[in-house]
DNA sequence: ACGTTGCGTTGATGTAGATCAACGGGGACG
DNA sequence: CGTCCCCGTTGATCTACATCAACGCAACGT
């Protein structure tokens, strides 16, 4: 995982102006809901980069420079121990937003999954933003609630759920983002390792593996091509993920 | 749990007018760094309340009418599976906030374990405020990231951590929340079950005591009278809850 | 004073998932 | 075109923690 340098030829696009107006994703992230003249002022401060997969954006524990939105690909965000064990905290697909922080310090790291697309937004103008669109700061706030939503289910499921609840949980919480973001949610992409997917449970890959060919013996899904999982009983998947 | 009930008499006081300017936890929640003024409207609408130990203040589902500071004693919010599996996401002591929620709805149940007093604020209201005072909106998102970053630490602990790991740092964490309220760390005051302790580290109440054990026999901590923990070595509890 | 109840502790046993190990296939690269 | 390496899968074994069970004690009501 070779760290994301600015001055690394390859790894990334020349900075574009980029027409904010015309982002695909704009109604799913923070920029949804501005007026013209706000984003035009977000349009000012933002640039646009490609990373490579596998590229680390930012580490847990670095000054908080910068905020992020994923306009294409999938990041991981993770916390690691001491020793390496890691626990990935979420994943990002494009819409997404990332870099909140406490104390100007991330809280976590953030790494390329796949190839990505991402808008980079210097924190020290958001937070001037902030105060000049209140409606801004409210779209953060709101987005904050949200992932805090998403933090609590995450307990949930790490603290109580079993390896098959947790894996059924994980297939339909993919599915129902892609619908968000208006891809189809069967099959399901998913562009992750069985190590990623492991560090987000709170499993092996070894038991990831083996949950999922129980889960396509059961004649629940079926593992397709390139990442796809397709869900052939969605209501028995979804009586798993509740442990019912 | 006897739901919490405003008609119920002798599980609350009368509703009181609370003067806000003489609140002791002030600088701690969401009504620091206001001004005379929006500390004024803030007054207007709230309402405290007594509410005796293991009473329901609000349940996972509920329609978010109100959001809660608590300003005594101790709350515990907690998601549940259907088949009864509890899972506790954070335990509430004097200065702390609830109620954030999305599309109207509390994402989990929030209860009493010690009798305690809260500050109830109607959602409609704050939200009017907030549009009033950007500060106060402000204020609300800083707590909520904040909230997001102890959300993202518990994942970790929850995912990654071994038993005896996540009682050390579950008792390092209660002695930091201390200081910060400006109580002494140490002995830490524990109010909380060894049930509840469980689900809110994902183990059972015999793992959490027999942990508890281990570490009186390893030294570290001393078990005292009404739920105190006397840490004895506070560097080795560290080195313990990181893994090292 | 005496049962009852709930909580914490400790002991004996069970098991879900971790660990250790081996293997096969696909992609990258010289 | 072979070699290497990474990844996913499967099998055998181990173990941390859960489960089942018993008991002491303090608080409480009668």
């Amino acid at each position: 995982m070779p760290p994301f340098d600015l001055a690394r030829p390859g790894s990334l696009s020349a900075l574009e102006v980029h027409p904010c107006g015309a982002c695909p994703v704009r109604s799913l992230t923070v920029c949804a809901a501005l007026e013209e003249e706000e984003l035009n002022r977000l349009a000012e401060i933002v640039q646009t980069q490609r990373v490579d997969s596998n590229h680390t954006i930012f580490a847990e524990g670095d000054t908080a420079l910068n905020m992020y939105n994923v306009t294409a690909g999938t990041v991981k965000l993770y916390k690691l121990l001491p020793d390496g064990r890691r626990q990935i905290t979420g994943f990002l697909f494009s819409g997404d937003f990332m870099g909140l922080s406490v104390n100007d310090r991330y809280a976590y790291s953030g790494e390329t999954v796949t190839a990505t697309s991402i808008c980079r937004f210097p924190r020290r103008k958001m937070d001037q933003l902030m105060d000049e669109f209140p409606k801004l700061q409210r779209r953060l706030f709101s987005l904050a609630s949200n992932e805090l939503a998403a933090a609590q289910d995450q307990m949930l499921l790490l603290g109580r759920k079993t390896a098959r609840e947790k894996i059924a949980s994980f297939l339909l919480a993919l599915s129902q983002r892609a619908v968000r973001r208006g891809q189809k949610d069967n099959p399901v992409h998913v562009p992750m390792s069985r190590a990623d997917i492991a560090d987000y449970l709170g499993l092996t890959t070894e038991t990831v593996s083996r949950t999922f060919t129980q889960l396509k013996a059961a004649g629940m899904i079926r593992l397709r091509e390139g990442g796809r999982v397709l869900i052939v009983d969605r209501t028995g998947l979804f009586d798993m993920a509740e442990g019912a």
